[in-house]
DNA sequence: AACGAATTTGGGAGCGGTTTCAACCAACTG
DNA sequence: CAGTTGGTTGAAACCGCTCCCAAATTCGTT
């Protein structure tokens, strides 16, 4: 192919105007009279040309990318999100970089330095422990959108559905398919969504005149393991219960297998309830009824409005509601 | 913070040095008296400088980015294995840029073609339909180490397990197991790894005379879906069967409640083993006896001889070998 | 026809590093 | 002690692009 690297230099020789001519067409930044436009458009086409992104960047300060801060990419929910951000940014001149922050805040401070030695021109951070105060000041430097989660200071650059509001519902759906005896495995309890998700539970009892029998909470990880160690433990305490809600599916597939094991099933003896519909769950015996967190839209809305407040200081951020769906692992108590 | 961004420039003023002694020090590149050395070091330290990594790419030619072509981040797979990159990157300079080539070949295309443009110092792919011609001429220019996927032109900078041996083994599990009629759930044709786990799976069988039955091979796309497809195909032909091979996990999910609907019991009447070991494969029930392909140490392989080949052109790719992981879903026939 | 205003253009100074090259300096040789 | 030698150092060119500023061109007026 092309040898040396074509520069605005080449192009502007063959087309025959100055070089600040063509980085006017290229940016479309000062109108440019129709014929030079045309010329210089036509020699970077023969020419194949593409702009050195370094010395945009040095010259300019922009660098075409924008930083993505996840917790541990490997989890489903971080991955549709993940997904999401890239399917947003598709259409754009941004390219998206990601970082992994592990849920770790120390690491989560590093690799946002790392990005911002990046100089990025943007940021979108994936859940995370960072503190309000350093997020804020981060947000104030650096154009910024979080997801799943929400940060009061700057709730307008947030975009996360309401798990109080979804587990009020998972919860609601127990209780009147019948349930009293409600179980439920909580996550980590530093993590928001986590807390939330055990209020909304408690409120739905509370609601319906239940009280909320702290022997049938268990605190787990939001991992499978978990899910295990939490049934393996309800059982142990002898409190009977017919159903459980799990704070994400995870921890619901180490439920399920803890009783199949106790040859306990599910949902005859005991119904389940998850949280995050990860594409598994519909594959469980049986499939998992969930709360479905719109991820992927989350993701790519959170793109476009990362471009949007990029480009032309606009963006908006769309409502986005969980959802319950509705499977097998639910019965009815008579 | 630091308001103005601090140059060479002014670390040079400050430890009173030109600025290319400062450029030495930071690379290395010559020999600097240690008192002037120290100084800079001191002026960097007190600064708290930062290199621009736009101007050092514009000077340097160098991005300090490698650049990560992985399929559909979003499979557990694919996951593990840019764990492991990040984690064998974490200690190196350089930092990761992943993009997605969708298993589609003309995505992945593009893909690089923006990887290129960005001017990332390396190239790692993960898996990929790229052709042999593109990929060779691919590293040729680029510096690349290529996983799950060997290219027989370049096979020393390719890591993956052999997939055929692996299917061979979990098969001959099975057989060793007392099963005779066994079915095979393959995956998508014109992967490689697909193919290589049927024909080990058929090199099995006729290693133990017994002879492959079309009628039990079912072309599945490794999709969980395919695998209740896959099932219920296989049992609507009518031919038994007590066991059966799946190209990866995600199709024995689908299989193992296409069984439950039908009120098979796994493995009491039909025995499966799955493909890849999936972190959810331990939590399914039963749990999922399977083929674990360390993907994670692929990937931190990969990532370390990468910076091996970049930094001194040495590089060591690990024989990696796949192992059977033994869990419930398989009994034995009497 | 002449003149000022409005638009387009081109020139050139950076952006912050790396690297070549020549100058410098101290130690070593004969 | 002059002449080398080899290791350090600084000056300056350069990487490719953006953007400010002034020059050039076009246009509308009087």
């Amino acid at each position: 192919m092309d040898f040396k690297n074509v520069t605005i230099q080449d192009i502007a020789e063959t087309a025959k105007v100055s070089k600040s001519t063509v980085s006017r067409v290229i940016n479309n930044s000062t109108p440019v009279a129709d014929k030079k436009r045309k010329a210089v458009l036509d020699a970077m086409e023969k020419l194949n040309f593409q702009p050195n992104i370094f010395a945009r960047g040095l010259a300019g300060g922009q660098s075409m990318t924008i930083g993505i801060v996840t917790q541990n990419i490997g989890s489903p929910f971080y991955d549709s999100v993940a997904q999401g951000i890239i399917s947003g940014l598709r259409s754009s001149i941004y390219a998206p970089v990601f970082v992994d922050g592990q849920w770790k805040a120390e690491v989560e401070e590093q690799v946002v330095q790392t990005l911002l030695g990046r100089h990025v021109d943007g940021l979108i951070i994936v859940g995370g422990l960072l503190s309000e105060e350093k997020t804020l000041q981060l947000a104030e430097q650096k154009p910024t959108i979080m997801v799943a989660r929400q940060v009061e200071s700057i709730s307008d650059r947030c975009i996360y559905i309401d798990n109080f509001e979804a587990a009020y519902q998972a919860t609601r759906f127990l209780i009147e398919a019948g349930h009293e005896h409600i179980a439920h495995l909580t996550g980590i309890r530093k993590h928001q969504d986590a807390t939330r998700r055990y209020k909304g539970y408690c409120q739905a009892l509370n609601d319906s005149n239940i009280e909320v029998n702290p022997d049938l909470v268990i605190e787990g990880n939001f991992s499978g393991q978990s899910g295990v160690m939490g049934v393996e433990s309800l059982l142990m305490r002898g409190h009977s219960f017919t159903a459980m809600f799990t704070a994400n599916d995870e921890m619901a597939y180490g439920a399920r297998l803890a009783l199949y094991r106790k040859g306990i099933r599910v949902p005859e003896d005991i119904s389940i309830i998850g949280f995050d519909d990860q594409p598994n769950s519909a594959f469980m015996t049986p499939p998992l009824t969930t709360v479905r967190q719109p991820a992927l839209e989350m993701g790519q809305a959170a793109a476009e409005a990362l471009v949007g407040l990029l480009t032309d200081g606009e963006f908006e951020l769309p409502e986005l509601k969980a959802d319950l769906v509705i499977r097998e692992s639910v019965s009815r108590r008579r």
